[in-house]
DNA sequence: GTGGTCTAGACCACA
DNA sequence: GTGGTCTAGACCACT
């Protein structure tokens, strides 16, 4: 897990999202025991309290489960994957489209740029600016 | 403008943001006005510093233009239509693929998700949700 | 507010059953204004991030909404109050009644306890221990 | 006996108030066996060592008495049962008490609403509610 | 002056 | 070893 130190976003919301989309794509399934709050916090370099409040919120949330001594895990309720993904896909199309809206583009337009940096970014991975 | 006080955005950003576009838009053109800062303060109910500072840093990016005792005005500059849209454009695609690309999607199945999207929100105009 | 400290129930609970309790009995009306964290920490002498704490969690049941710079304050939503009162005395009666009855103590005599307590309790108002 | 894993109470101390429960209703008296540490453990789906913990608190309020290599017993002493009933008793009364009168409830409106739940939860008998 | 985030470190309860 | 709570104090963003 990569963290951006430089806060456009606060840190726990990162962790958070990070754990969101790995839930999405499948790489954490129902069930499956995520790292220790202590560990993480190490591995990311961290403090403990900022990973804390990721996983409490988590859990607020709705996904995760934390057992007292024994540790954190993915929630079991069945839809939790296909809604994790929904709901990320459903807020970053929503609100792209509207701001493309906002722009003034149209459909057509837009999907064009969007065509246009697909390709862009396909040479240019790893550079990510800011 | 609309403002949101539940701010995922500083409220100041926001209304940067919602100058930006009217620029990129052709709404507001070099040379046009823009409301006092005490007028747009009371109509969107924000405080008056929070205007001032947003005009502030539009005027240091080059945008606007303050002459004491006259107002703010979009500034002369040529290319600043074209200039702003095309920062708001790359950034916003630039992430969004990005987010994509993070969630696993390739350009065929991200470009049927706008389109689903778009067709999705021709009705639904004034959702606004949080 | 009297806080414990000798902790039985974390004291950002306390704070939060604190405020749950004078919306409840209407100390508290929906859009009146909370004390600052600072001002609360400081009264009551708790450190500020407990405070935080109870505050944000206070937020996330929607109880209080929090407008950045300026303070926070309780809900306006209508049933706010009765609500909240209905919450805790529902909890609280379905606790003590299932605990009476798995004490084998059917509605007279739990009635007939009821009774005797309040009529101890006018007396030894202020105590309190532990 | 059915175990609340999302410990708002301990688990070694509602093992506790489990047993508690069983003398002072009668279910178990002085003399009788309980299951050993393991057995318990077993059924439960709980560690050991939380078992352990809580046989040994209730031996050191001298509720058990645990014999090496036979078991462990409920104390003969003679008032055990009312002792412990009584305990009970006035600690969830007395709680409940105080804690309606905090809400505002007199005497008449607490036994109200007593009267109500207890109509309403005989037929709703197994609700577990976190 | 208000809330938001983060750190560092302590101590506790629990399994 | 795991999570839970709390403290003290710092710095930032916003009004």
């Amino acid at each position: 897990m990569r963290i951006d130190f430089h806060p456009s976003q606060p840190i726990y919301l990162q962790i958070m999202d990070e754990f969101r989309r790995q839930i999405a794509t499948g790489l954490l399934k129902p069930g499956d025991k995520i790292p220790s709050q202590r560990d993480l916090a190490a591995t990311i370099k961290v403090n403990a309290n900022t990973v804390q409040r990721a996983y409490r919120e988590m859990e607020t949330l709705g996904l995760v489960e934390t057992l007292r001594g024994q540790g954190t895990f993915i929630c079991q309720g069945r839809g939790i994957v296909e809604e994790t993904r929904n709901d990320m896909l459903t807020n970053l199309v929503d609100d792209f489209v509207r701001a493309m809206q906002a722009l003034g583009l149209n459909e057509e337009t837009t999907l064009d740029v969007v065509k246009k940096r697909f390709s862009a970014m396909q040479t240019t991975e790893e550079v990510k600016p800011k």
